[in-house]
DNA sequence: TAAATAGTGTCTTTAAGACATTATCGC
DNA sequence: GCGATAATGTCTTAAAGACACTATTTA
């Protein structure tokens, strides 16, 4: 028995409006996402991602950030829009469009599994209700298109990082090993992050240096590397001939 | 009196949802937005995108070509989602979410002003309804991003083009001019077109070569200019330490 | 002092910027 | 042939790749 709405003027309307938040956390090496078993039709026991229905007086955004801290106990360090998926057809309980997120938690602030959510390695999903899993890739296509050409990283590092540090969380992320001082060379051309000048001790082997991002704001690199080069303004009514 | 809609298990639901194409053309040089009037409230007589409610088995791209088509006698040869606006107090007329598309049209198969809608240069907008001026911002900001990091120019060029054609819409979306032999190298070394071994005639000067897109789905550049070297794949259960 | 890890330096290769030169049309 | 426009070639500059080397810690 599906959901159908009709609003004050006749029309029928959505039957209700859902976020959900791809949350990504490096785990162990390799890039994984935050799975919920669902207790409620359709596919009962089948996992899917943790979104929930929003209310009046809440923004999409809210919504997936309270799903996340629901079942995580934590905000988001970084929250963005992946996409709607608006099918009328996509939800075999009615007419409900969906709003995806994606969400990046710091490694170091992660709970321990609870029961009802679980991390699953993103090249190793189950299957997945409501075609999660499309979202789930989305997400990832996102964060690895987004990597190098913004501060994205900053959901992903704690305050203070050493540069190996970056590194492990950039090859779990992309799947791809760095040379070390290459890697190191290009991070700091970005202009995104700075030196602290404090360095990471105890463990063994020389310390290394402790670095921060210039800013925690979302922010473009410096190194968008070019496009030809310009030649001032376009002049104003310049034609488009053929 | 807004709008109010109440689903089937008796919880608040969206009033509507509305799909909105942002219709982008390069026009005498300038990169133009397709505005119309509004008869409706709120806001009539103002200038705004023209969007349109969905209904029921129509997917929202669909809302937005149709719209598009309704107003310029054309389809979009280019239609990407740009993001939702789902602000529950966004709409004064209700709780309606907006999802926006960019729409590009190829400037040679333009209608010419039709009575209800207008071309206007996107730095010079009048004031407009429903925060529609930021969206129009969002929209070319998205094609700007990615002019030379895909095919989006697809959209705005004709089946086959020259390459000083293709620098002049370049050069009106981005608002720069580029040093033409660069320019050439560049948008060949991105793969993504293609010499045909047509050229143009008829024009004073050396006629020019014709060249195509190697696809007209949507593709990335070859030219993504390198993040830092890899080293082949990241072992799998590489250790994230801090 | 050895093992481990972090950081520096530098030579080579590739891509992009700048701009002079050559080619081919209409008139 | 001349003016106009398109296309090619090439030298310079900047960025990235590869990799040897130096530095600083713990055990």
């Amino acid at each position: 028995m599906p959901l159908t709405a009709r609003n004050s003027a006749g029309f029928e309307a959505p039957a209700g409006m859902t976020a959900v938040p791809v949350v990504l956390a490096p785990l162990g090496g390799r890039l994984h996402v935050l799975l919920v078993r669902r207790d409620d039709p359709p596919d009962p026991g089948a996992w899917a991602l943790p979104g929930g229905f929003m209310s009046r007086d809440e923004r999409p955004a809210e919504t997936a950030q309270r799903k996340l801290t629901e079942k995580t106990g934590v905000g988001a360090v970084y929250l963005e829009q992946l996409q709607t998926y608006g099918d009328p057809h996509r939800d075999p309980r009615g007419w409900i469009p969906t709003v995806a997120y994606l969400a990046l938690i710091d490694a170091a602030v992660l709970r321990a599994d609870e029961s009802q959510a679980r991390w699953w390695p993103v090249d190793d999903l189950p299957i997945l209700a409501l075609g999660h899993g499309g979202i789930i890739g989305d997400g990832v296509d996102r964060l690895r298109g987004k990597l190098w050409w913004s501060n994205i990283s900053v959901g992903l590092l704690p305050e203070r990082f050493t540069m190996p540090q970056a590194r492990r969380v950039f090859e779990a992320i992309s799947g791809v090993r760095y040379e070390p001082s290459n890697f190191r060379r290009e991070l700091e051309r970005s202009g995104l992050v700075q030196a602290t000048g404090l360095v990471a001790k105890g463990a063994p082997g020389r310390p290394a240096a402790l670095y921060e991002f210039v800013s925690r704001q979302p922010a473009w690199s410096l190194r968008r590397s070019r496009p030809p080069a310009t030649l001032g303004p376009a002049p104003r009514g310049l034609a488009a001939r053929p």
